[in-house]
DNA sequence: CGCCGAGTTGAACTGAATCAAGAAACGTGG
DNA sequence: CCACGTTTCTTGATTCAGTTCAACTCGGCG
């Protein structure tokens, strides 16, 4: 059916780098997750659908964004071996905020609401992984608060180099510039080391 | 030894709230569950400190700070039925970032991370509960960086004030404009009739 | 009564936004 | 492989929301 070694390559990786899975679990797993691999710009999710699937990113990356008043204001980045999915629309089944977009082409392990529903029913140890994604994913945000707030711009481009040194060669500087709550000209200007102080 | 019946209540709000529990789990949790009643004031956690705790407050409230080059910055409220604890340090067992204190004098349960991966592991159901819970959380805290990032300060007061329109009857107002991100002064004059347009 | 913490008000300042042009890089079709 | 249009990024001038600093008011409470 699909690229059975390459899902099960993926599935290693979740449960290495999150909570391990008893085989059994992984392989129900296994029969439930796609693999998909998708070009670049690929919209995953639009504003207003419903989306009751998550991403694990294998390969490539993608970035979660709404709209407000018009403007493009990115949320939520996942590189390689990060999960992405419109949470809202996930978890409460309510219609999309965001729209997801590849910012290069790439492979995703989809997996839906209705398999996780079923697979953490069954699996003890999937339940765990489950709640362990989402905790990782809860003090992820929680230092987002911390660094968006009171810090200058200048602090909160450093901080995002720190966490991930290559995003501007992968990644249009206007996201960034939205993802920290900047305009993009502020970001060109604090990228301009004849602007430091 | 404690008071047992007040115990079950909380549990039992806890159940409804977020995932149910199976008799049996509950009565396992309620023998490692404390119930404390604790003054206004009182400083549960310090910065520095492990705190291997988490509190559900069953009435008063309490708040989490951290301390910004000297400034307090308020992270998180909780009112009763909510939980709080020092995250960082409970989930990633490192020193506490926060301080958490009463804001009103109050009842919590408090519940140690180690009865939590005891009873995460025997019950299956009670892992469940920690990634509702957590999920929860999770969609809050998002919620709330939509919020911060590109509302203009009358706009987010007026958002807090839509979740939880008594805050400013039981919380000091600093404590309201630093969890904002704004100052004393700004939200003073926000909340100032004749300074609207 | 007088002090103290909490909140208000005012005036000056500032970091970042906005508005407006232009430069550079990028891809696509001739 | 170059020309052209589009997207991405830079630079400059101006404006503005919110900060900072400072003084003042108010309501409890010892």
């Amino acid at each position: 059916m699909q690229a059975l070694p390459e899902i099960e390559a993926a599935i290693q990786l979740i449960g290495d780098q999150y909570s391990p899975l008893s085989p059994h679990c992984a392989a129900d797993l296994k029969q439930c997750a796609r693999l998909l691999h998708l070009d670049k710009g690929t919209l995953l999710v639009r504003e207003g659908q419903l989306s009751n699937k998550t991403y694990f990113v294998v390969t490539g990356c993608a970035r979660a964004f709404y709209l407000k008043s018009g403007k493009d204001i990115t949320d939520w980045f996942a590189f390689e071996h990060a999960f992405v999915s419109a949470i809202h629309s996930f978890f409460l089944n309510a219609p999309s905020q965001h729209f997801i977009e590849l910012l290069e082409p790439a492979r995703l392990l989809e997996i839906s609401r209705e398999s996780i529903a079923r697979l953490s029913d069954k699996h003890h140890d999937f339940e765990r992984l489950g709640r362990i994604i989402v905790t990782k994913t809860m003090l992820q945000l929680q230092q987002r608060i911390v660094s968006i707030q009171f810090e200058p711009a200048q602090q909160k481009y450093d901080n995002l180099l720190a966490i991930r040194p290559d995003i501007t060669q992968r990644v249009p500087l206007t996201h960034i510039a939205s993802y920290l709550g900047i305009t993009l000209e502020t970001l060109s200007r604090i990228r301009n080391p004849k602007n430091r102080i």
